[in-house]
DNA sequence: GTGCGCCAGTGACAAAGGTCATATTCCAGC
DNA sequence: GCTGGAATATGACCTTTGTCACTGGCGCAC
């Protein structure tokens, strides 16, 4: 069974890679970033992605996305530190069939992988309660924008970005700020990222 | 040999020490968290201690204090997530023997824990230098406004909270910006958070 | 003891951010 | 084909934020 593993932390990466290698019929490919996983996914057909959320490059959720998209049969494990309600909703959403948080041990992050393979689904039961509540209220638009104020880019930098007026990005912020009842961009930013709507 | 590997993510714990324990000479003890791991240290006597830095309970840097000031002959390995220079400052004054990123990868975790034991230091480089270079600008007020400003407090919140003006909590704010060469309070604080400042 | 540098503190003013009314487009439902 | 809702888009208006000039206190060097 052929695995590509994409995970940024080195550490973690070959950790996990080296496991998984012990077991007789898998083949662990490493990729260090969503970047190069989606050039391998690119190269080569996989059985399965095993992959991290937050990575530089792509994150895990738009590699499944791409791989729905391209009609890949490679099913997609996500693992993520943090249990953010909006990235279940992604996910699952993005045909994903297995996700689990880094707070699991790996044995059952190999019992999910062969139960993936035969098809089924396997989501963190505590995750998925947490996905059932609120859902994301924010636009494409308003995420975008939201996400370039919280690294600290100027309303006249995101306008140039978005390519809209700045009297746009401001209105878009405004009504994230309103939607999350935050009390300004910052706070509204730090509310969507602890949400994972971010 | 005795080794105690402190890491809260049970995933990254599991894999560590399955692959630890690949090792012939290396017996392992996990600890989930920085209170476990005390308890552990209280009740017998260990060869090495591996430990995040980060952790419910007690810092892997704590865990290193407590060691030195008990005299034990216990070597001590941090592997963290975040170089940032304030931790290996106060990691090397703990007397601790080793300071690795998660970045990089297990055999060098292998190698640095061979060299501990035999009486050596391991310091990641990138991490030696980016401690002996720069050194915080911030003065405490300027750190406790900037602080509060990046979790979305107003100037008025901040101002309160510290009583002091408004005006001062500005200026406060101005300061950091200009000593970070920062655009605006929220990359300020980014800035400063990322060199290990706030 | 006087001068210097640094931190703390303030208010006036200019620049950026936040709100609101309003317009256009697109799509789902009738 | 019309209606209503949602997303996108803009500019006018007021509030908050950032900058600057200035004052006072404290410690340290000469």
């Amino acid at each position: 069974m052929k695995i590509l593993l994409a995970e940024d932390q080195a550490m973690v990466r070959t950790a996990l890679a080296s496991l998984l290698r012990l077991e007789a019929d898998f083949q662990v490919t490493e990729a260090a970033d969503g970047t190069a996983a989606l050039q391998q996914l690119k190269q080569q057909p996989f059985d399965l992605l095993l992959s991290d959320i937050e990575m530089p490059g792509k994150t895990g959720i738009e590699l499944a996305q791409y791989i729905q998209q391209q009609k890949q049969p490679t099913k997609v494990v996500i693992i993520t530190t943090f249990g953010r309600a909006g990235y279940v909703k992604r996910a699952i959403d993005a045909g994903v069939g297995g996700f689990l948080l880094k707070d699991a041990p790996v044995d059952q992050l190999v019992s999910a992988i062969n139960q993936v393979m035969t098809g089924k689904r396997v989501i963190d039961s505590e995750l998925l309660l947490n996905s059932l509540g609120e859902q994301d209220p924010l636009t494409e638009k308003e995420r975008q924008a939201l996400r370039l104020a919280a690294d600290g880019h100027s309303t006249s930098d995101i306008a140039a970005a978005l390519y809209i007026a700045e009297g746009t990005a401001r209105n878009y912020l405004s009504e994230a700020i309103s939607k999350l009842n935050a009390a300004n961009r910052i706070d509204a930013a730090r509310i969507a990222r602890q949400k994972g709507w971010l």
